[in-house]
This record gives structure tokens, sequence and C-alpha cells, in this order.
DNA sequence: GCTATTTGACCTGC
DNA sequence: GCAGGTCAAATAGC
């Protein structure tokens, strides 16, 4: 009863976001930007789809519970559901490389914990692939996943699929993360030559909403947290509607950066043995990712805006899929 | 005893 | 029919 009002007001609120943006002024208010106005819609009716998606999977659902079980479960409706769902999520590839004679047979330690739930051999490929799961999928219902598979061409290079955000909310000990500028990035230099401090490259795959392939970074930028603090979201949204924020492209530096020359991937979630990664196709984040840092340009690349980002720590469903919203 | 891993079986999409 | 992805019972490790 609870849970079907709780649906109903998730449901509720999350058409009304819709219809916020259908009720976006045109042109924008001075000072925002028609992508900055209309990403944030989205990341509110994503936030309530979520949530709707987090409740409805409840395994503790009376209406679950009460179905008889059955031999074959595989055929339960909603299971079904739940992969279909899982389908769905957003989904990227990184490709870490790991010292040798590392442990990296393991599932490689991003800063969140996984457990692996399948193995396989897969054709054309020498060898097979890990599937590893949330460890907290069964208490809190996250659906992240992650395919570890060693590449053929360097058995040191781990391709990492990742599929689904962590609505755990684990904290992954990453620190310090350092973005540039996409725009001042020479085209030829987004792939495989990034500073090469930190050459974590991605690769983002499949869907597009604003055309940047890349979905989820909460595990890439594990839930963004700048700091052991949690985050003032409000802060976040209110300085990312700041004029030029979104719109001269700065956006995604001055939000993760450190505003720092130094490389700031703390990989010592990875063991402190990447060596480095490579980068393959459809590297539109890796612009973003990179240890050259340049937030000149925005008004927000200065030490306030610094001081405020120590405790930004980024909605968990903050999608990086927007490359409208970043050009 | 609890938790994680292994592995064969099952399901789904192409 | 095949390949990829997932499930779940069996097993191992603590």
């Amino acid at each position: 009863m609870e849970h079907k009002s709780l649906i109903t007001e998730l449901t509720q609120g999350k058409e009304m976001a819709i219809q916020l943006k259908t009720h976006l002024p045109s042109p924008p208010p001075p000072g925002s930007s028609p992508q900055a106005l209309i990403f944030l819609t989205e990341m509110i009716q994503s936030s309530f789809e979520n949530a709707l998606l987090l409740l409805n999977w409840n395994p503790k659902d009376p209406s679950e519970e009460e179905e008889e079980p059955t031999k074959n479960k595989r055929k339960n409706s909603s299971r079904d559901v739940l992969l279909k769902r899982r389908k769905l999520l957003p989904k990227w590839t990184e490709e870490v490389k790991v010292g040798s004679g590392s442990a990296a047979e393991g599932p490689l330690n991003d800063g969140h914990s996984w457990r692996k739930y399948g193995q396989k051999d897969i054709h054309g490929a020498n060898f097979p692939r890990c599937y590893y799961r949330c460890t907290h999928r069964n208490v809190r219902g996250c659906l992240a996943t992650k395919q570890v598979q060693k590449s053929d061409n360097d058995p040191n290079i781990f391709e990492v699929t990742y599929r689904g955000q962590h609505t755990c909310n684990q904290s992954a000990n990453l620190g310090l993360i350092s973005v540039s500028n996409r725009n001042e990035i020479p085209e030829e230099t987004h792939q495989n030559q990034q500073n090469p401090n930190s050459e974590i490259l991605f690769n983002f795959g499949e869907q597009q909403h604003f055309g940047l392939k890349t979905e989820d970074f909460d595990d890439v930028f594990p839930p963004f947290c700048f700091g052991s603090e949690t985050v003032d979201e409000d802060v976040f949204l209110e300085q990312m509607m700041e004029p030029g924020f979104v719109a001269d492209g700065n956006w995604s530096a001055a939000a993760v950066s450190s505003a720092t020359s130094e490389t700031a991937w703390d990989l010592s979630g990875y063991g402190g043995e990447i060596q480095g990664v490579q980068s393959s196709e459809q590297s539109n984040m890796t612009e973003m990712v990179s240890a050259t840092t340049s937030v000149t340009n925005s008004p927000i690349g200065n030490g306030d805006w610094e001081l405020s980002l120590d405790k930004i720590d980024f909605d968990q469903f903050f999608h990086f899929d927007r490359l409208d919203f970043i050009s």
C-alpha cells in the first residue's frame, strides 16, 4: 500500500519532469543554455525513473513473495521485466592495463565491490569472459554489472564493460579527477594521446541521449566524490546553471577538475597497478578524462568553484551523455 | 555457518 | 542453431 503510494508519487514526479521539459522557455533565460535546462529536466526525470526501477525491483515486494515458487523461476514475469530493464541500462567499456604479476585475474578493484556470477568462453576470444555484479545487489537492488575479459592482443589488458549504475552508493575511494576541456584538445588527441600519466580512456557504446556515448560514470567517476562529504546537489545544480558552465563547453572540466596540471586520477582502486589504458572507438569521452586540466575559460574555474566542488558528489544518475550539452 | 566462487544449465536475441 | 548473458546448485574458503 505504502509501496504503491510511493510509486504513484514518483510516477507523478516523473511526469511533471517531462512536462517541465516541454514548457522550457524558448529562447532560454539569459545566462542559461537550452542544453543545460533540458539536461536538468532529464536528470530529474532520470532520477524518478531510477527510483521507480528500484522500487519495482524490490525483492521483498509482497506481490512477488506471494508467487508460488515454481521449479523454473526464469519463467517469472517479474524476472523478465528485470532482464529487459537490465538490457536498457547504460553500458560502456574501459580497457585497463595492469602490471605484470599483478592480481589482475580478479575483478579489478575499481572502488566497488563486485561478486562474480559467471564465466563464459567467448567465441573467437582466447580468454574467457568473467561476469560480475554488484555485491549489494540483493541488499540494495543495485543492478550494476561488469564484464571482464582479457584482451587477446595483450594479456595485460583487461577489457572491462560496465553496465548500469550503482544505486548502492558505494563510495569508491577514487580521489581527484581531472578532466580537460574537450575544446582545448586537438581532435587527433582524443584517443590515446592523453596525458601519459593518466591513460584511462573509455569506450562508450550504445545509447546516446544527447549524442555523447556515455551514460554513466558512476563507476568511472565513482559517485563523483570529491572529498569525504556528501554532495550538495543543489549547489552543483545552481552552479551548473551559471552562465558559461555549459555554454562554453567547460562544464565538464569545471565539474570534475581539480584544476591541476597533475594527473588527478587516483587509480589506487585498481590496486595501483594500472599502467595505462587503451581506448578504442568512440572515445568521445576521452577528452573529458585527461590529466590536462584547464578551466581558465570558465567562470567556475576559480578558487571558489573548486572550493565548492570539494563537497560535490555527483548524483549517481548524472549522465555524461550529452555531447550537445558539452559542445 | 556464512560468503564467495565455480560451473553446468537455462534463457534470450540474432 | 548459436553465442552471449544469467541463474542457481555445488563447492571451497574463511
